[in-house]
DNA sequence: GTCTATATGTAGATAGAC
DNA sequence: GTCTATCTACATATAGAC
């Protein structure tokens, strides 16, 4: 029944909700069914699981961006359908923060290995948005996808320190608009 | 000789660093010089600690923007002191993140009474700022003052996860050219 | 696979000697 | 004011019964 995966789904909503470090077996055992004592029947160390929970969430992004590109061929919008997870995860950001900028940061304080995960998770994105910036024929397509990072990753921390939805709407907004304005093909 | 005072200016540090959940007072102890002990002779909980902290926070606040203020007496000047954080503060953000953005994100996880406190630091920042647009007669100052703070939130993100010095310095110059754009003065 | 019991370490906090 | 010793709670992790 795939328990060692139902393990890792929580874990992954329970350390992007809690932080890995705040996040002890205790609530993962009441969350998944099981007792404490039996994770280690599945994983050796917490960092196992937290070594899982990233490649889960590697995976999950490469859905998400699957999603966008099947949904549109126009890459501005695709960039935009990026840009409006702020308001499809509008809920969690404003009480949680970005997964990816928050997890970042606890493990660079931490000094932690997976602040490698992590900055693997931010390039899956950059290259992603890269890719669609060059099918636009824009210049610097890395640096606008760095842009776009850093317009999601401040407006998220807005969102999770003022919840502010007309200041988050309007900047959604504002950042498509400007997307589309990086376009350099002939249309 | 002021030991309560010491022990809040290093608790204010390694809480920035490691964060607040993950600062035992172990490590106080060792950072102050003193036993673990001899901490409740000083403050009755951890939290209470905090509370020093974040006071302490709010005052060294309130002196960066006294700074600012005697430096220039124009407001557009005034608002890239602060958006220069991001270089005069760079190797402390690169490792540790947004003192502000961070802790807030924490507070905001462990649903902790401090996330008031974190949203005031915020607040002040917001305040000033907003204040300097009005005094450049720019339109809607509330609203620049949060695209400021949108900003360097975004941009501390970025220079925590990719260390990019050559992005950061081009955002920052370019975010103060943003900034002068707004002024409406006759000058 | 799952449990209980337990080992081991460490957290925050208290008591009382000096 | 500072210390050591200690308390209670809880963390990760292990061992072994079922």
């Amino acid at each position: 029944m795939g328990k060692r995966q139902d393990i890792v789904a929580i874990a992954e909503d329970l350390f992007y909700r809690q932080g890995f470090g705040q996040t002890p077996f205790t609530d993962l055992a009441g969350a998944v069914g099981i007792s404490r004592g039996n994770f280690y029947h599945h994983f050796k160390t917490k960092d196992d699981i937290l070594a899982e929970v990233v490649t889960l969430r590697l995976e999950k992004s490469r859905s998400m961006i699957a999603g966008w590109e099947a949904q549109s061929a126009d890459p501005a919008d695709r960039i935009c359908a990026y840009i409006r997870i702020l308001l499809a995860n509008q809920e969690l950001i404003e009480n949680f923060g970005c997964p990816l900028g928050s997890f970042a940061n606890e493990m660079a304080k931490a000094q932690h290995p997976m602040t490698a995960g992590a900055r693997q998770l931010f390039d899956l994105f950059h290259g992603w948005l890269a890719q669609q910036f060059t099918d636009m024929a824009a210049a610097r397509p890395e640096y606008l996808a760095m842009r776009v990072l850093q317009f999601s990753q401040g407006a998220a921390t807005m969102s999770n320190t003022y919840r502010d939805r007309n200041f988050i709407s309007e900047e959604v907004a504002r950042m498509c608009e400007w997307v589309r304005r990086q376009d350099r093909r002939e249309e």
